[in-house]
DNA sequence: GTCTATACTCTGATAGAC
DNA sequence: GTCTATCAGAGTATAGAC
């Protein structure tokens, strides 16, 4: 998915500054939000430059999400059938806990994409991960017709693990706004998400 | 926090048109991203007009946020510490949902905020919003210490049940490109959560 | 109260010197 | 590869006629 790969060391540097730069204004002001200037200037480079390294601001953007979907997906493609069950989901949890710890912006690019109706990653959406979602919805299925897990809606169960993990880097402001200068919130989180989901899916 | 009243019919009603219009573009746009063309257009005013309702693009949006941060902290106000606990909790969660399906718009605007890290919300959420979950941790922990709920971080519980309601308004478009066609998605949500609630606070 | 016309700024993108 | 200069279009906002 990703463009001509760079020819010199100062071209690397100089693409990976941008996306960076890039990542950090889209996640937070949406496509439409952010402006070549905040880019360059996050990049610490002059705005035709910029559009040295790419054609235009729309291909910044592309260049962003095609690299985010896989890594988005991957936690829920290592969900393994043949592991323990309730293990499974608990580890798929822990993983996408911490993506959201250790890639908030990436979290939030995401979210603001889909806040205005996905409209560059529908087909992937209606896609790639409506498939995956059914793939894995069909093995939460048989775990609970074996009685290994309690019987839920599959789908729904994965939409809860998204919400409940993805929260805290999309609504970071909210969460560190009440919490306060406290305890680390994901220390907790990941406590309270671990029981959450024991209660839930014990059988 | 509303402006001066309106004194006709008129602007009265040119006054709603402009602010569910801006509400419609700032939601799905984000700030930076809404142009009062657009907001004009849904409006049904020319560009001046709507300037004449409006001193600026800020106000509007000003206006937007003061009238929704009450409604929206209005169903956490009503946990009553006198119910059974929980029905209490459930009865919140049932409230949350319906709200996310009843004015998604306003969620989405809402959750944009937040995305962007709260610049125009900060103040209300480290007031308001802290004090009114700080008061409602008390009783929630009261009737954990009273064997009647599970024992659980109380605000991270508050925490989730933002997080399982408001994903279904905010992340629209990944849900129903999720689960297609199908039936409500709100109505296999509001057994989901049930039954994930129920499990959860049982003591 | 509402419109046309317009001022002025910002933004994405290009040309061309070095 | 990077810069200065600049363009065309979109954006917010105002002036002033009706």
């Amino acid at each position: 998915m990703d463009d001509s790969p760079p020819r010199t060391r100062i071209q690397a540097r100089n693409r990976e500054s941008i996306l960076d730069a890039a990542l950090e204004v889209f996640s937070q002001h949406g496509f439409r939000g952010a402006t070549l200037d905040q880019i360059a200037e996050g990049a610490g480079l002059s705005k035709p430059n910029l559009l040295y390294y790419f054609p235009s601001k729309d291909a910044i953007h592309e260049a962003l999400l095609s690299q985010l979907l896989d890594a988005w997906l991957d936690p829920l493609r290592e969900l393994d059938e043949a592991g323990e069950p309730v293990d499974e989901v608990l580890t798929y949890v822990r993983r996408k806990l911490a993506m959201s710890r250790d890639f908030p912006r990436e979290s939030r690019l995401f979210a603001g994409e889909i806040l205005r109706g996905a409209p560059r990653l529908r087909t992937a959406i209606e896609g790639e991960l409506r498939d995956l979602v059914a793939e894995k919805a069909v093995v939460l299925t048989r775990w609970m017709d074996e009685g290994r897990i309690a019987r839920l809606h599959p789908v729904h169960l994965i939409f809860s693990i998204w919400a409940l993990t993805q929260h805290y880097a999309d609504f970071e402001a909210q969460v560190s706004g009440v919490l306060g200068q406290g305890s680390d919130p994901y220390d907790d989180a990941a406590d309270y998400l671990r029981t959450l989901f024991t209660r839930l899916l014990a059988p």
